[in-house]
DNA sequence: CAGTGGTCTAGACCACCAA
DNA sequence: TGGTGGTCTAGACCACTGC
């Protein structure tokens, strides 16, 4: 059964927006009771929560289908068109993927057409050859200051630390360091970090049920140090693209701290903007 | 009137998706016909491309109202809930604003709260004061082959190349050289590029009619050669973050080149990825 | 063929805004 | 108060998928 579900007996009042979820008192009495609900929520963004929260629970896992438009219709009481813009509003985050015919099904960094999806990093000519992964270090040790402040934790809760490289066609072109809160990654070791073969994101969500959903980056040009630019190949001098990301899972939840050293002599970081 | 609208006399039959737009042969025989559509296109689809024939023709110029859902619905013989579908895309896309109780806008880069739409420089602390610009040079000059390639012209063609560096609080920190089409920017001068307060795509709206909808950036780490250095201010092997962009109007035409360094010790690039 | 998402309509009422 | 966009419903039919 879902979560969250109203009761049967709700009966639902057409044209009353607020009723499956807000019943039985009015909906400005509920909201102000609850002290949630600043002013007024729709229905689908209500239903839009439902949903999340079932995604977060675990309850509809990644490369799964979800229930059909009309069975959370007549779960949640509210007509097609209500999930329909609530998972309208979930594909369009990239939370859920619509496929006409066969169904809606929870995003995944696994089987996706585009194999990294947070990777931006494009080759000048040609298209990438798959990565050679190397895990240069990995160990676990306390978070200090600012790694706690980047993932919400305490400078002295565990955190995995993880340093490795990538190379394409034999050329190392990325150099990053992850920090992995170890609670939520309790078992992880440098071989799951080297063996896993495809994005690294999808190891996280099949083996620890942490899926990335968003993440922020900070950019800017950099010159290697020694360690730095021996691991890329590189003369001490020569900039580098610095690429400082955090990872967020449901809830703005931070899980991943990011710091990658990018070649670009070879390579470029596509954006698009809107 | 509005171009493409269909005759009064064109009746519409419900239930039959493609009849305003493809009356008065069936659609499949209409599609065949023109060769043009290859498959289906909703009727959404159709009416969105009618919206922006009309933005791109100019009929509603950026910061306007457009006609109300319900007038436009009445003008191409469909129903409210069509429309709100082709204005939902084209608002999701940037091209148009909508706001509750008053109407649907056309997006400007003028009077809009981000400032910079397309600027993802960001201050490592504090907000940004506003910046000064100076124009270093400005010429007309023949594209050559590399902006020819970029902006869709012959390498003869005549373009405007601007030089021009951007100060926040005093600091140099972006160097730009732009490529603008000559066809396009007619009358242009440095004197306009300088005296302009706010962006210079607001300024292209106002006096040229080009509005920028969307624009591809290629980012790398560089290292300035000494002109370049020099109007930045920084130590000649002090890496810059080098930003390329391609800037487009309506139907992915290209009207801007620009090539930026950014100077990233105070400053960083923001980028959010989903 | 049945089931899924996708499109389209018609009509109701709500929230917001300006006059 | 009237007009705008925003939400919600109910029902129809279409396109795609897989059995």
């Amino acid at each position: 059964m879902i979560f969250g579900c109203p009761p049967p007996a709700a009966a639902c009042n057409p044209h009353m927006p607020a009723s499956p979820l807000n019943e039985p008192e009015a909906p400005a009495a509920r909201a102000a009771a609850e002290g949630v609900t600043p002013a007024f929520s729709p229905l689908y963004q209500q239903i839009k929560s439902l949903i999340l929260q079932n995604l977060q629970e675990g309850q509809w896992r990644p490369g799964e289908a979800i229930p059909s438009e009309m069975e959370l219709a007549s779960r949640f009481r509210v007509s097609q068109g209500t999930v329909r813009k609530a998972i309208d509003e979930l594909a369009a985050e990239n939370l859920l993927v619509r496929r006409q015919g066969k169904g809606t099904f929870v995003a995944t960094h696994a089987e996706q057409h585009v194999r990294y999806r947070f990777l931006r990093l494009m080759p000048d000519a040609g298209t990438e050859s798959p990565a050679r992964r190397q895990v240069v270090d990995f160990r676990r040790q306390r978070a200090g200051a600012e790694v706690a402040r980047a993932l919400a934790l305490r400078s002295t809760d565990a955190v995995f630390q993880v340093r490795r490289v990538l190379s394409f066609d034999g050329t190392p072109t990325i150099l990053e360091d992850l920090w992995l809160p170890a609670s939520a990654f309790k078992g992880l070791t440098a071989e799951a970090m080297a063996d896993y073969q495809g994005a690294t994101y999808a190891m996280f969500e099949l083996d620890f049920g942490v899926r990335m959903v968003r993440a922020d980056e900070k950019l800017r040009a950099v010159a290697p140090d020694a360690v730095q630019a021996g691991l890329l190949q590189v003369a001490a001098g020569s900039p580098l693209l610095s690429v400082e990301r955090v990872a967020y899972t449901y809830n703005d939840t931070p899980m991943e701290l990011r710091r990658g050293l990018y070649r670009t002599d070879t390579h470029h970081y596509r954006n698009t903007l809107n």
